[in-house]
Order: structure tokens, then sequence, then C-alpha cells
DNA sequence: GTGGTCTAGACCACC
DNA sequence: GTGGTCTAGACCACG
């Protein structure tokens, strides 16, 4: 488990926990098939409530990121190569959509945008 | 007015209309001293509640977009070019760090981004 | 004339109006029997509503600093030298009262408000 | 809760709530990271409305003397002791810089405040 | 007419 | 349980 939770972010815990799982599957972080801990074992350990570690794992196995095997725990989906490409271009793709709205709104150019996006990586 | 409520957004009313309205004092859609319509107008016209639209005012106030004259209604703050370069650069710059954390936690690198950017302008 | 209105602050027009006539009263810089402009004037002048002048002078009549003639005017009251005394001793100490109380509250002692009081006089 | 409400007062209830609990946390008598009451539970005590003590704990969030987390409460922030004195330096300062002019329009001069002062402390 | 404040009551997401 | 948002309706001071 390498998460950092944010009590005092406006971003609810339970996405929290979900974007930080998930981005690390798609990153490869996590192998396939690897067994995450039990839901009251990652509780305890991140020092949140049990239902929101609850509905993080949901959530991940509702999107396909991992599957549950009663009585012996959640394990990381064998996600094919291709398909996490997609995942990530899709993901990306819906946030880009929504920023550039945002900057347009500002009056921002494309130059502007790219500088900032050169600064901040 | 030239403001669009979509009541089916997960964003709150009361901050549409701020950032709508916002944004269009910093292009300068408004002019300095505009009189905005009062909150009981703009809320039928919007139709929303007085206090949702008394709640974009008054955070429009607080950041200091507009000024409010009791009893005579609330008017566009005379903002120096320069301040209003200030804050777009200040809200723009806020926004990218947050984003660019969130596209290299999916794994893209500077040129995916680019790309992005370009094909969303 | 020697007025000066703040449409921006908190503080209601028709009490600046009040407060910056009778303490010139208070201090002497308005005669005993000088004949205030009229409403209409007044309001003209300092571009303020009517009735926000007649607010004024009725407050000024009511607490003694003026009197009215039906068709003739306001004017300055006779206030012998102690009784102006007393009411100004009665304006402060209300006021000194009302702060010391938020001092106390901020947690500064006899010395710290000393000082504040030098720094700013 | 160590809270007086003056429903009488000209000053609107929320802003006695936030004036009464921030002194109380910049005078060290709520601790950090104390648990404020839940806003209905305080709005229940003091026989006020929801909305009212939302008011007043949102108003302490802006200005940094609480923060929140959703879903557990209200908490005081850890403010260094000389956060605290800067705070406290700066409301009385300004709160002097508006009294001292008041006493200069009545006439008062230093020897009369000072006494003023020391009476009232 | 304007904004400022307060109320009671409701639904939601989150923990 | 918590806070976040929204509603309709009311009274006030001010201009």
């Amino acid at each position: 488990m390498n998460i950092v939770i944010e009590n005092t972010s406006d971003k609810p815990i339970y996405k929290q926990l979900f974007e930080q799982i998930s981005s690390q599957i798609i990153r490869g972080e996590l192998e396939s098939n690897y067994n995450l801990p039990s839901i009251r074992t990652a509780a305890k350990e991140l020092r949140v409530s049990i239902i929101t570690v609850k509905k993080a794992w949901e959530e991940l196995e509702r999107q396909g990121f991992i599957y549950t095997m009663v009585g012996k725990g959640c394990f990381v989906r064998d996600i094919s190569e291709s398909k996490v490409l997609d995942m990530r271009e899709e993901l990306a793709d819906k946030e880009m959509a929504k920023q550039i709205g945002y900057y347009k709104e500002l009056g921002l150019n494309l130059n502007d945008i790219m500088e900032l996006v050169k600064k901040h990586y």
C-alpha cells in the first residue's frame, strides 16, 4: 500500500483511494492478480473508515480494475496492454476537455496554455 | 445577463454563477461599474433561489470582483488591467499545477499532454 | 457644507451625515443659529437622496443639535459650553466602553492599548 | 460551548458567534484540533437556525480559525503562537485606527483618551 | 426599490 | 452521524 490520504482535501477520501490505486494499476505498479489488502486491514492502515475503503474497492471492481473472490480477497485484474492504453487515453482526454474550456473562459490562448504546461511539467 | 445554469451538473449553482460572472469580468465583457441585476431579479430570471444568487454575489464581492451599495445594488469593480492579468495568471496557474500531477499519475509524458492540448483547443 | 460621503462604506449615509454635522457643532465649527442648507440643496450638493438628508436632519433635531422653523429652514441650536462638554463626554464614554471590551476579548492588556492609542493619535 | 447570544443586539447573530469563537481561539481557550460542536448541535443549544451557525462556521474557516472534514466535523486549526499574535495585532490595530479618528472628531486630546482608557479598563 | 439577516425544512454525499 | 446545497418565505434598514 503506497497511498497518501489528505483528510482536509475537498476530494472525498473514497475517491482519493480509487484514483491512486487505479492509476497504480494503469501504470503497472500493481501487477495482475496482486492481492489487495483486506478492507479491514486497509482501513486500519490508512486510518479511515471501513465503509470508505469498501466504497473505493467497489468502485474499482465496478470499473473493472479488480475482481473479488469471496472469502479470499480482491485481486488486480489482468488488463491487456492495449486496454490500459485505452483507459489512460480516455481518462486524460476527458480531463483535458474540461480544462481547456476553463482556460478559454479565462481568455488564455494556445500559446499561454502550452507555456503553462511546460512550466509545471 | 448571459448566464447558463446546468441543474444537472455536479457543480453547485452558486459556483456556476460565480465562475461565469467572474470570468466575464476578467475578460472585460462586463465593464467597470456595470450595475449587476439585483439578486431578486437575477433569481427570478435564472429560476433559482434568492439565497443561491446572494451566495454567488457574496463570493464575487469577497474576491474583489464587485462592490455593493446597500439600497442601490451591486457593481463591477474597476479592476486595473494589470490586476486582471494577475488574477487570470494565478487562477490558470493553480489549475494547471493540479492537472499536470494527474496526467503524470496516468503516465503521460510532455508530448502526450501537448497533443491533447492541441486536440481540444 | 464640509462633508465627505463614502458611498461604499458599511456605515449608512444618513449616519455619516449625522455624525459629521453633529461633531462639527460639538467642536464649534458650526455656530449657533447657523442656517443649515435646505434638504433639497444638501441632497443635490452631496449627490444623495432627499430622503437620506431628511433622515439625518431629523436625527439631528431629535438629539437636540438643530431646530426647525417651518418655511425658513433648520438652524444650529445654541448649545451652552457646559452642555457641549457633557455630550462629548457621553459619546466618547459610550464608545470607549464598547472598545475596551473588544480589546480585552483579544487578550490585550492596559499597556498594549495605551501603545496603540499613542501610535494612532 | 461558552457562548452568549444577545438577540437584542444590533450585531448579527452569526457575527456574534464568529467573534466569540475566534477570540476564544486567539486567546488559546480552545485548543488546536478541538472538535467544535456540529452545526446542528450548536444550533439546538444556542436556539438559533442551523444556517446562522453555518454562516459563522464558514467565516471561521475562511479566516483560517478552523478546518472542516466533511462527515466528521469542524476542528480548531493549529495556529502557531506567532501567527495568533499577528492576527491579534492586526485586528486591534484596525479597530484603534477607526476609533482614534472618532475621538479626534469629538475634539478629545491624547490625555482625554488616555483617561477614558484607564477608566474603562 | 435595494441588500442583510434569519427561519424552518428538505435532500444529498460522505463517513 | 457529519457538512453542503437549495428552497420558500419573512422582516429589517437603507435609499
